[in-house]
DNA sequence: GTCTGGATTAATGTATACATTAATGTATAC
DNA sequence: GTATACATTAATGTATACATTAATCCAGAC
């Protein structure tokens, strides 16, 4: 299984747009693109279909290419999807208690790292562990279909993050929330994880959607 | 806006996969998808990818491309995943009330139209009503990411609705189910709305996935 | 009989040439 | 000055040739 120049195109479009080099809003054409890849039209072409699929980029005919931003309103409509599915694999989480030795070891790693990053001020750290603790809860939860659905908006969603990141206070109260959906999971209380899960989720989009706003900009 | 041969290869072998006539598990290539179409690989080739990001066909390299089958636990997962998105959807819509003149028109009609099916035993109208019902309500909920993960989901499962279809008892308590649920719709109480409508669907999923066991296969 | 290795070959991956389309610019009429 | 029609052109859509890959087949050893 080598890589094809299309996965290569993609991931190295993937890593442009989020380390910010490439700004959302931009247009370039497939040619464009071609000759800074170093690649012909074919596989970038490919790579662009995949990463308009993931919501990354919008391809309109000769329009070009354009880089995805994504709105404050389009963040709600996602943090309500995400808000549901979360939920709902909480509640599955949950309910299969008791729980086989290790089996929360993913999450129980993912709090100890947001515990940690506080202490130490990093955000960058606690910004992966964060998204590290809802993917295994996803993924925990034994539908693939949901964390289909998960990676496909935390892709989306990760940019914004990211720019709002060191803007935000510290995310004191954020760490109590999760280890307390921890300690509900642990415990087998389906509907107070549930409960508290949603309650967390609703908090972090208000935040995030709020700091944007902040920054000036509807757009990120 | 010319219609690309990209779109008209998709929407060729959409039909064919919905109409029984490519049937699950098959296997091509993209020759021969080209030569059957009287296209050259690239449409074809594209239209692969977006069949295969909507889970309609399966690409392996070297291994061609694989009308997807469904299975009774993939039904399952998204129904789960259909389950979280529609109780969202009808929240939303319950909670806007009052309604606007006309807003509920869509859900009404297809009520309307179930009721009439059903009386003259046409379950192809039914189906389609059915599904008119859903698809309205997720659209009225004014987030077009859960229509877009609806109408995803709503595909993959096409076939194995159409398939169980004939062998289905009367709906006739499943007609009641809808016109409750948009009768809370109407009165405004989103929690009644959702609660009957979650009963609703996880009844629906028990009958289609008993519907195929019972068919002898556990794929579809 | 089975396993290993390499040759064969069928299929996909990629580049590129060409066809087609629609956006843009320009000239002309009013 | 504005609008319309036409010409231009840049971009994408499509076909195809070629490169590359890995699945399959076959021969030979054990």
């Amino acid at each position: 299984m080598t890589e094809t120049l299309t996965d290569l195109a993609e991931t190295t479009l993937r890593e442009q747009i989020f380390s910010g080099r490439m700004l959302p809003g931009t247009r370039f054409t497939e040619a464009e693109l071609a000759a800074h890849l170093g690649l012909s039209r074919t596989p970038v072409r490919e790579a662009a279909m995949r990463l308009q699929t993931a919501g990354l980029v919008t391809v309109r005919p000769r329009h070009g290419i354009t880089i995805a931003s994504i709105s404050v309103e389009d963040m709600a409509h996602i943090y309500e999807v995400l808000t549901a599915l979360e939920i709902v694999a909480v509640g599955r989480v949950a309910a299969r208690h008791p729980h086989a030795f290790g089996e929360l070891a993913q999450l129980q790693r993912a709090v100890g790292n947001m515990r940690y990053a506080l202490s130490v001020r990093d955000m960058g750290t606690w910004a992966s562990a964060d998204e590290d603790f809802h993917r295994a809860l996803v993924e925990l939860s034994g539908n693939p279909e949901l964390v289909t659905i998960f990676d496909r908006y935390t892709d989306r969603v990760r940019r914004a993050r990211l720019a709002t990141m060191h803007h935000r206070p510290l995310p004191t109260a954020s760490l109590d929330c999760h280890a307390a959906v921890l300690a509900a999971i642990e415990a087998g209380d389906a509907a107070t994880a549930q409960q508290l899960h949603g309650t967390h989720l609703n908090a972090a989009r208000t935040l995030l959607t709020e700091l944007i706003r902040d920054h000036g900009t509807s757009r990120v």
